[in-house]
DNA sequence: CAATACGTTCAATCTATATTGAACATATTA
DNA sequence: TAATATGTTCAATATAGATTGAACGTATTG
């Protein structure tokens, strides 16, 4: 089928997107879930990673049928996190997006800010039970204290093992 | 706050949970959606976890005040996973629970079912992609086609990296 | 400077999914 | 075998959190 050539408004006609652009738009999506973040922010990603040129907030709204909210909030992590670049077009004196495409690059830079924060998370809550357990040392009889206590000192050895293997990691994807 | 001892019923009395085994069935909650599985499947992992005895269906739902029915459908998952094990106690002539403790051999285990798959999932669908790119050759500008083969192969490179680095991740868990 | 378009914020809404609970199935014991 | 208690299933409900959109703020242009 062979979609009108006419244009009637100024901006560029918005047209649909190829097949292969929504599958990668879809696959970014899940992709973001799976970490935690919005599916939407994923998916303003996956859109511009495949496209020919930097796209505008209002260009990605309608392309992917979402809000300017979403948009605004969307490119606003995405840049945070160093997805996405900002680009100055004088012909359209407006701000538009592009895909940083160094991939490795990114999941790099995302590290810190996504497993090392949920890592520290871990091992403050665990250093929490701990001080808990001390303080309810009264109210507990020694078999549940002691069983608490050995159970406990398990955790705090495999959080060791996880801490020695991180920086480990770290390496291996730099 | 001394409770009374008076136990009127049969079974044991329940008496409320001490603050650590609180801490830890949310932590363990928690965890759980992080990784995305239901909230109340980590927490019955937590609970077990700090239990001096193995603990039957009922004990585990008041103990967490969830239904019966979740604790049925998050055991059966963490049985799966190999996160407890069943217990028969003859004197109660009954199904009991108790958590496997050696939690680096439980992620190891965990690991195919969860990540593994994930990976394969992500591998398929760029699969998919290149070859929807193919049928679609057609319908796209030359340059918008090249543009688009292009960074399909970066992602395909950066997929045959990732490739390579996990058995090696997997041969250092374990 | 007025007019217009674009960007941001956040309370209200929508949605995906975990959880519940009632009906049903199964097992134990008297 | 009947009575009782425990286990399972799944349609209905509750809930967390993403998304929307209206109101407000800001910037560009004629």
């Amino acid at each position: 089928m062979v979609v009108s050539t006419k244009n009637k408004s100024r901006k560029t006609e918005p047209q649909p997107l190829p097949r292969v652009r929504l599958e990668l738009v879809d696959v970014c999506g899940r992709l973001a879930q799976a970490v935690d973040f919005p599916r939407s922010m994923g998916e303003i990603y996956g859109l511009l990673y495949l496209a020919t040129k930097p796209m505008s907030a209002p260009e990605i709204s309608s392309g992917l049928s979402i809000s300017k909210g979403s948009v605004s909030m969307g490119t606003r992590q995405l840049l945070a996190l160093g997805f996405i670049n900002k680009v100055w077009l004088q012909k359209e004196r407006k701000v538009h997006f592009e895909a940083v495409l160094e991939l490795g690059d990114l999941i790099r830079s995302a590290y810190d800010s996504v497993f090392k924060v949920r890592a520290q998370n871990a091992e403050r809550r665990l250093g929490d039970m701990v001080e808990t357990l001390a303080e309810e040392k009264g109210d507990l009889s020694p078999e549940e204290y002691d069983l608490i206590r050995e159970r406990l000192q398990r955790l705090v050895k495999l959080q060791k093992r996880a801490r020695q293997f991180l920086p480990l990691l770290e390496k291996l994807i730099k």
